[in-house]
DNA sequence: TAAAAATACTCCATAGGTATTTTAT
DNA sequence: ATAAAATACCTATGGAGTATTTTTA
């Protein structure tokens, strides 16, 4: 049973000729004859009784062709519908991050894309880059924002922006310590640190080991367990603490937090947009990706931290 | 795009697996690999990322799946509702007859059919034999039943049944004449004949053409226009007539009315099953037609006036 | 190493064409 | 004589097979 049989079938029974037919499917007469012959030799009944100059449909052709025009149908149907998800622009998408990432970066670029494509839902979901990588592995995920680039297979990482980890503190701290060296500031400030296994106490103690410095050597006053509560207590005086430059951009440029910059300890830390190497992306999501790495690196608001680091807050760009 | 094509990409879809849909669709590996890319290449997106051990569809496969079942569904019924098709024995079946066949034969016929088929009902159409004809060459019926064979082309005839015409009386009229010769009884009863135009009346004038015998020497005291007058008349004593036996087979077998033999003069009657020579029937017609021809010639009480000409009426099997 | 898909190749069925014949009006 | 379908014959595409290679777990 094949597909151009039907269709030349409905062709005839609609024009009761097999020459018309064969002009309207663009094809020679003869080839409509054996189409027909075939569809009768398969269904093994007579479909048209041939009259000489007339052509007239049998029971068996009355019956089959309202069954073959719902079988075209379908078809049809089938193949605008397909032509609609290879452009599909709406529907959920689902994106992994890690915290600075889906925290800081993620939600104002999601409202950007949003306003071009508003039919667009989104979900982020916020993990480790372990559990992002995870996701991305296990095709719960098609995209994830991650900040650690292991050398995972099946794995492609795109550079998407980066983000400077700042020394920061209210604006008394920092009078009092911007005009010191490196050295003496990490160990004479009162420190404020994230708990053990975050992310960004990870980074931190990765860059202070470069001035071969470890934590014992800092004036910890206090460990808190999350950026937002590090942010609070910078503003009331605490101390200071070394933390995402995006994390605190809003209060950096309200002036109300200011960065102490650490001359030669540029801490910067790339984030990576993750995807698995060999899984096909929906339309959609490859438009996300996209957008993302075009956004990310230019307007995101992460990058214009590298260019100096200067005690003069930069605007921000994040804030909604 | 394929049957198979979409046929096997359901299997693939469902057992994500070439090798294993290629096992239960009874094809090689190869051909499966084959028909996915050429259905990929058609519509011109990816359906199946390949990750080495394992598969996984794309958002196309995705929405292709429902699409192609739909399509195979609308097949699978294509199949099977035309199987019924070819096997179908219900619905209207339409019959043209002309006034004989129309009245005394196929009403009993029919019902007997209608016992081994209950669900077919019927129409008969009742006609002289060229609208009969005219409507079997206008394929408006597929079958008729008439008692004239010309030489239409495109009809092809069938022998059904034969019909007698006899010279009937009642009771009175019969004791005087039957015991006269054929040209005394026809010149000498009073006689009652059909209107000019009727089928009867013409092969009446027939017959007696070949005992040399015109109306103009008959001793007409009446012209009825129905076989039901001219029977009513019959029993009044009015007059004798030829016409159909089965027109009056109950009132033979109640000895109401009586043949008077016309010895060497055997007025019989051939009834034809007509069709077009190149239309092929519908399975219902078919079976019909098989069962006029083997009902009507055995059992349908019109040959049963073949064997004898005598005075004594044979058994009604028509009566419902 | 084993399993799965891709590739290379061969073969054959058949869709499609052209030219011609048959059939019916 | 004309018009339509059937037939004969040819070609090329592609469907299906076998054998083999590639890839990945």
């Amino acid at each position: 049973m094949d597909i151009h049989h039907l269709r030349i079938f409905c062709e005839v029974y609609r024009r009761q000729s097999f020459s018309q037919a064969s002009q309207h499917c663009n094809v020679t007469q003869p080839t409509v004859s054996a189409h027909i012959k075939s569809l009768e030799h398969e269904l093994d009944c007579r479909l048209f009784d041939r009259l000489g100059q007339k052509i007239l449909p049998t029971a068996e052709a009355n019956a089959l062709y309202p069954l073959a025009c719902r079988v075209l149908d379908a078809l049809g149907q089938l193949e605008e519908e397909l032509a609609l998800v290879k452009k599909e622009m709406k529907g959920q998408v689902v994106i992994g991050a890690s915290t600075i990432p889906g925290t800081y970066i993620l939600p104002s670029i999601m409202a950007r894309f949003r306003e071009e494509h508003p039919e667009v839902s989104f979900e982020i979901r916020v993990g480790d880059s372990r559990q992002v990588i995870d996701a991305v592995l296990g095709h719960e995920i098609f995209l994830g924002i991650v900040g650690t680039r292991t050398d995972e297979p099946h794995i492609s990482w795109q550079e998407l922006c980066t983000d400077d980890l700042i020394l920061a503190a209210n604006h008394h701290l920092w009078k009092r310590f911007v005009h010191l060296s490196a050295g003496q500031i990490l160990t004479e400030i009162p420190f404020l640190l994230r708990e053990a296994g975050s992310g960004t106490r990870r980074s931190m103690e990765k860059y202070l080991g470069e001035l071969r410095l470890s934590l014992d050597q800092l004036h910890v006053v206090a460990v808190l367990g999350s950026t937002a509560s590090i942010r609070e207590a910078l503003k009331s005086g605490l101390g200071a603490s070394i933390l995402s430059r995006l994390a605190i951009a809003e209060e950096l440029a309200r002036e109300e937090l200011f960065e102490i910059p650490l001359p030669g300890l540029p801490m910067r830390r790339q984030f990576y947009l993750v995807r698995h190497a060999k899984r096909s992306l929906p339309n959609l999501y490859r438009t996300l990706a996209d957008f993302l790495t075009r956004t990310a690196a230019r307007a995101g608001g992460l990058t214009a931290g590298c260019a100096g680091r200067s005690s003069s807050p930069p605007p921000s760009t994040t804030s909604r």
